[in-house]
DNA sequence: TAAAATGTACGAACTAGTGCGTATGTCAAG
DNA sequence: CTTGACATACGCACTAGTTCGTACATTTTA
């Protein structure tokens, strides 16, 4: 079987999850402008959601296929919109990519802001963390995935985008704190530093996601049943917590 | 820039590093054939080499540009052979990619199999089996890239090669061992299973090589640093250690 | 001389990106 | 309220360039 024939059954088996046809009664359902939309076989202009249909398209595109191996005409394609329309919002299969990898940054930025820890004892404070940490990066493998390839390209858009590189100092601050803390209330035993126990924790969430596939396949596990994932949260948190106070 | 400028960037860069002219002497070097081979403007067939210099090069391409990015005509250019030589041997693309990924694991197997542990007391076997990950870890990072790459692919093509399955259970039965030690002499309190255990230690190592630029981008830190490597070693093991340990 | 190894040049298919024309919404003037 | 002007949103069909793979000729080895 030759790599193209391996993407094509590949795109097959992706089609077949969804319904190919899409209702245009979905379109009556939105109400951006208050009138009734005229539906005849008439365009609608909605550049938002335009957008947005082809980030998602995207999103899928590269995080199966990799930036090099993702593919315009095929997100083209199962976009409700045209090629053109591509290249008139994102200028460019790379400035697609930017997008949407700015757009994953953004979304999980959200989520990580409004969690309370600071109310809570340290340890318990910890593992709540761990626990957030964890099934977040369970429940988003899009993102994983688009972290991998951003490091397979020596994170180089990365780089381009401030918007991303000024995320993720709050989680510091955010264990800072709770080291401090516990170490001040003596059940933590160990000074360490909150970038490295932010890696130890993000390296075991990241790489069951990551490494699901060639993981699973040499040691014959299924790393996303349930009681394995609840085993490996809690082996996480023990390890973390045992090890701050050792 | 576009993404094909940018490439061409990167080939420049990498080129800059070795000198493009391959001197002939390097070629009276080898001694396979005992006798003295003749020199002036002489072909010397020597099938093993000229694979090896495929995969040499192959290995380097696609670990920089992915499967999908990475070029045939790439490889080819900065081989002593050419392209026709690549398709002779390895038959496509995919069949060079395959056989750059069973190299690479051939290659740690003997690495990893060489290990007397059994004698060690259980904590200490244990310490010298984290630091040898790390460091092969650390000492082979176009291993884990591949690994990356495979993940991305689903691990598609590790599932064909019977070859690749067939490792790294030994791994397995070496923790097996030491746990088992560890719990009956007392200094375990805990009984782990050996493969979460292993995935503990390898998420930790693995993550620090695979995501080394999006974590060293985002967090200002060059993981590469002597102190860091040192200290993250440590703390790798002293996680495992303590979590066993309660 | 036969078989293995190698080099050159080429082609078919794919792929990112675009030229150009059309549709839609908005807003101001009549 | 209607009309027209203009910017934004959209789609078809095409191009220029790339990329994997191969046909064919040639050289080396045994």
């Amino acid at each position: 079987m030759t790599l193209e024939q391996m993407r094509k059954f590949d795109v097959d088996n992706r089609l077949s999850k969804r319904p190919v046809s899409v209702s245009m009664a979905d379109e009556t359902v939105k109400a951006d402008s208050g009138m009734a939309a005229k539906r005849e076989n008439g365009r609608k202009n909605d550049p938002q959601r335009t957008q947005e249909d082809i980030l998602d398209v995207a999103t899928e595109e590269f995080t199966t296929h990799g930036l090099a191996g993702g593919r315009v005409d095929a997100i083209a394609e199962k976009t409700r919109t045209s090629k053109r329309m591509i290249y008139y919002y994102f200028g460019s299969k790379e400035g697609l990519y930017l997008a949407v990898l700015e757009r994953a940054y953004r979304k999980i930025r959200t989520l990580e802001e409004d969690l309370q820890l600071s109310n809570l004892p340290p340890e318990q404070a910890l593992r709540v963390l761990i626990s957030t940490t964890f099934e977040h990066d369970e429940a988003n493998p899009e993102f994983v995935r688009l972290v991998s390839i951003e490091n397979i390209h020596h994170a180089a858009h990365m780089l381009r985008s401030e918007a991303i590189r000024d995320l993720n100092v709050s989680v510091i601050e955010t264990i800072a704190a709770i080291l401090d803390r516990g170490v001040a209330a003596g059940v933590f035993a160990r000074k360490a530093d909150p970038i490295d126990i932010h890696m130890l924790i993000s390296a075991f969430c990241f790489f069951r996601v990551s490494n699901r596939y060639t993981f699973g396949t040499i040691f014959r596990r299924d790393l996303s049943e349930r009681a394995t994932m609840e085993r490996h949260k809690g082996m996480i948190a023990d390890a973390v917590i045992s090890y701050l106070k050792t």
